[in-house]
DNA sequence: TTGTAGGCGTTATCAG
DNA sequence: CTGATAACGCCTACAA
């Protein structure tokens, strides 16, 4: 039962037989201090066990080194992927994060960002919702800087960093006109995510050079989820019509991909099916499959610099508004069999 | 180049015309306020758009409303499972978290206690590292309360909620026993890990009931990777005599799956197969994978239940002090055709 | 080479 | 019913 405060630097001073002053300037080394004093302030310090205490720093020197983060899914393995190579890079350089899920809804993020803006976050990096992003503009204004990650936020400029969705989906359909397949469907995310729109621009380019007709019913919008996945497979081989799958979500895949088993499709000879993201467990499905590999920790890293720009121009008063940053990442296909 | 400072309720009080005092109780409700003077003031807030200052209201009153989060690998969909947990039910309490990752290293662990000590968190979940907690004595004391989720710390007495790791493996091995088998695997993480000594001890007794020898080399243990599961299971089937594995991972389930493959073995007539953990894609491989499914959001869950119990315990005061908590989850067998 | 003291934005303790 | 004002723990001029 301890409950004795935690100690002070005022503590500190005392023991050590010194002003706070020179407390403060040997925890920081921000003036000299002889041997002898350092010497004895790091012994109160060690004997005592005291730790700075950060709220009141940050209050007295308006930075927290704190970076808050908006993941819409911490289910979801791709968008954990961007958390851990924002963790991994922030944490190098001395930052933390706090991490919030917005659960894909735009009022949660909307009073996320409120909550940041309490706890003094000095950057934001997000994967927007569906959904508006204008309130920042008066929410955060030019406070800190955002960056937007895999997806493109709306109605709100900004830098953002994203994967080469069009292109890495015009080269899967390309392959796939290739190998011979003509009726190939796309099973989307939401159709409001730029993601899903970029997408189809790709998915329409491939078709359009090869002469091929785009027709939308193998189209299908939806949502990132087993079911979704399960369920449209199942509609759109009622309609005896398809014979490859572009998967842009790997849920909605494993779901798609236990339709087909059910309906003893064989894939690829029946239907060929393209995935994204290459989680290891597509290695050992029979057969093996074939994937738009998508390198989430290297979007979370890169969104992680980004935004250590932004805030070392603000500091040294760089210019660096050349515009906003738009950066995208490209992806590879991983060939396996199939397709 | 909005550069100008944020609004404190100094501002807020002047332009509603009242003291600083009054805005306040207005905002936190904690004191009586005529109609009239709160409309005002709510007003004034809204209009130069006024939001607390977190840190300010912290130094003053004694609590963040922040819990640290200690996970020792982002990566691993099972953590970040735990995580979500966690977020989701302490979010809804007006609690945040912060995260970090400690990689597995008791050091990083070490000096993420100290960050977090240092940002005055009310409560600390860890999933403790291999190697010893007992710094946590004098790093936190009774400052705030500690829980452990996954797997017991070392050193170091505290709360905890577990998995039921060893009946889940005596209650699988005893199904690979039915079944027939005689040689059964187990791959292993660390040594040092409370869950890997759990499962051991849950296999031997599940052998010794049923009068068969404990045969040390086919317990592996090692690391959660794929490559681990991969060389472990050709070494093993090198020397040809194993008839089932329970892989106490998925990531190594899916290397050692992959070797099973190479090496042309049946699953479940060569080699029966059991994983920890049921993610999605156990159901569409060839065959499906039996499975023990761990609830890994149900256990931060838990930890987050616990973590607000002790800090209710302690501001109401009430005693609490019957010793430690220690909880454990059941798991659950889902049947397919791997064994 | 070191100390004094004011203030960061709140809340809490007194008064009125 | 409301206002002054002192703290919270730290940093940083300014002084010495």
């Amino acid at each position: 039962m301890n409950s004795e405060k935690r100690p002070s630097i005022k503590d500190v001073a005392k023991l050590a037989g010194v002003s706070t002053a020179t407390v403060s300037h040997v925890i920081n080394g921000t003036r000299y201090v002889s041997d002898v004093v350092t010497e004895r302030v790091n012994h109160a310090m060690e004997e005592i066990g005291y730790v700075p205490n950060l709220l009141a720093r940050s209050l007295r020197s308006h930075t927290t080194k704190t970076i808050g983060l908006i993941i819409p899914d911490l289910s979801n393995y791709y968008y954990t992927g961007v958390a851990e190579g924002v963790e991994r890079s922030l944490s190098e350089k001395g930052y933390h994060i706090v991490v919030s899920n917005s659960y894909e809804d735009n009022e949660t993020e909307k009073s996320i960002v409120q909550l940041y803006n309490s706890l003094q976050v000095c950057g934001l990096i997000m994967v927007p919702t569906i959904g508006s992003q204008g309130y920042l503009s008066s929410f955060v204004g030019s406070n800190y800087p955002i960056v937007f990650v895999d997806r493109r936020p709306s109605k709100y400029e900004g830098d953002y960093v994203i994967l080469e969705n069009t292109e890495a989906t015009y080269e899967a359909v390309n392959l796939l006109i290739d190998r011979g397949h003509k009726r190939i469907a796309l099973i989307l995310g939401n159709k409001d995510m730029s993601t899903t729109c970029d997408r189809i621009e790709g998915y329409r380019k491939a078709l359009s050079e090869h002469g091929m007709p785009y027709d939308p019913e193998l189209v299908v919008e939806g949502r990132f989820s087993f079911d979704f996945g399960y369920e449209t497979v199942k509609d759109l081989t009622k309609k005896q019509k398809i014979d490859a799958i572009f998967f842009a979500n790997d849920t909605a895949s494993i779901g798609g991909i236990k339709a087909i088993k059910e309906l003893n499709l064989r894939i690829p000879e029946d239907v060929a099916i393209i995935n994204c993201n290459g989680f290891e467990w597509t290695e050992i499905t029979t057969p093996p499959i074939t994937v738009v590999s998508q390198p989430s920790r290297e979007l979370g890293k890169i969104a992680a610099e980004l935004i250590m720009n932004r805030l070392q121009e603000k500091t040294e008063g760089t210019a660096g508004e050349e515009g906003y940053r738009h950066l995208s990442v490209p992806t590879k296909i991983i060939m396996r069999e199939s397709c």
